[in-house]
DNA sequence: CTCCTTTGACCTCGG
DNA sequence: TCCGAGGTCAAAGGA
């Protein structure tokens, strides 16, 4: 699927535009019968309105027109993927990306990128790294680290992933740009769910859910009709219950493959189109890894889009609050983190373990 | 003792 | 050809 950030985001503003404007004219039109002149601008507000799901659709339509994907938002519940990158960008070609001018990577010896990504949760792709370096980046506050695949040694596996932590975050969630090179050849085989964090690669069926066109179809009705929506499959949008949770730690040793967050449950994820943030299980004690956990149905999630034409920054906004003359469309059931000890920066990545120390530097 | 991360040095590429 | 930047290597140290 092609649905640009750039195309959600300005959708997303075109929308909550739409939704204030409709507001004010129901707040006009309820004020009382209307003189010549409210009815000049309830008409003038109308024909907004009109005007809004006119460039909606027309955007909604004109996606599929190759158009070129941008990144401009990061999301801190989606994990926004490019797909399968065989080319590389200009050089000269800046992009966005939330809120920042990123060049993009100039032609390096590995240039055969298979994807690229922008997510919260840098670890949880299902597949053990072993990070081999890490490297100061002009323009970016905090160090790219490099890796590979656990298994680059026993079955010559090529694959290895760059991960860059972006300089601004979406509230105190950092965002990182994950940079997927050479696909895996090594060999995987079934592998339980509990097993995976520790013996190897499990059947790596994806984990979060991309915005199709029918559940961006589906967001965005719910968004224009302020219906209770039927709600996308769960298996469309719910990644398979893959299982893999960190309380599989290795026990001792604290230096362990990167973590494999849990996936998101089927049931609380329901009717959302947007990936909720990887609630991986309560750590154990030996683990590194800063507790992050589902929390009530009570609090605002944390889908995006945000913004909703209140801001175009990328900053997390409960749903809540912004739908919240309707009420939450979606039965948002947050994950956030929580329990942050003090210790720890909160510029530091979200969950961290000893091989993905986010280090800032300055 | 083993395995992994850290980190500085080195290599390669592109302007 | 030079230089800066990014990518990789490998020794050292830690758990």
């Amino acid at each position: 699927m092609a649905f640009g950030l750039e195309a959600i985001e300005q959708l997303s503003q075109e929308l909550a535009g739409g939704y204030n404007l409709n507001a004010r004219l129901l707040t006009l039109l309820r004020g009382g019968p209307l003189d010549g002149r409210g009815q000049e601008r309830a008409e003038g507000m109308s024909q907004e309105v009109s005007r809004v799901f006119m460039v909606s659709l027309f955007m909604l339509n004109s996606r599929e027109s190759g158009r070129p994907v941008v990144d401009t938002m990061a999301s801190p519940a989606a994990t926004i993927t490019e797909g399968s990158i065989d080319e590389r960008a200009p050089a000269k070609d800046m992009r966005v990306c939330g809120g920042e001018e990123v060049t993009p990577p100039r032609k390096g010896r590995e240039n055969e990128v298979t994807k690229k990504e922008i997510t919260a949760s840098p670890h949880s792709d299902g597949y053990q790294w072993r990070k081999y370096g890490q490297k100061n980046i002009q323009k970016w506050k905090f160090a790219r680290c490099y890796y590979k695949c656990m298994f680059s040694h026993d079955r010559g596996c090529r694959a290895k992933k760059m991960v860059q932590q972006q300089n601004s975050s979406c509230g105190d969630r950092p965002m990182f740009h994950v940079t997927y090179v050479h696909e895996h050849n090594c060999q995987r085989e079934a592998v339980s769910p509990g097993e995976a964090t520790r013996s190897g690669h499990f059947n790596p069926q994806p984990q979060r859910a991309e915005l199709d066109d029918d559940t961006m179809a589906s967001c965005l009705a719910m968004v224009i009709g302020g219906a209770a929506p039927a709600g996308p499959s769960s298996s469309s949008l719910s990644p398979p219950p893959v299982g893999a949770s960190p309380s599989d730690h290795d026990g001792g040793r604290t230096s362990s493959p990167l973590d494999v967050s849990t996936g998101l449950d089927v049931e609380t994820s329901r009717g959302s189109p947007f990936d909720r943030l990887n609630a991986p299980a309560a750590p154990s004690s030996s683990s590194s890894l800063l507790p992050v956990e589902a929390i009530s149905s009570s609090d605002p999630a944390v889908y995006m889009p945000a913004g909703g034409g209140l801001s175009t920054s990328t900053d997390v906004i409960a749903m809540d609050d912004i739908y919240f003359p309707c009420g939450p469309l979606f039965s948002p059931v947050a994950a956030r983190p929580i329990g942050r000890s003090d210790d720890v920066p909160m510029d530091v990545a979200m969950f961290t373990d000893t091989t993905s120390a986010w280090t800032p530097y300055s």
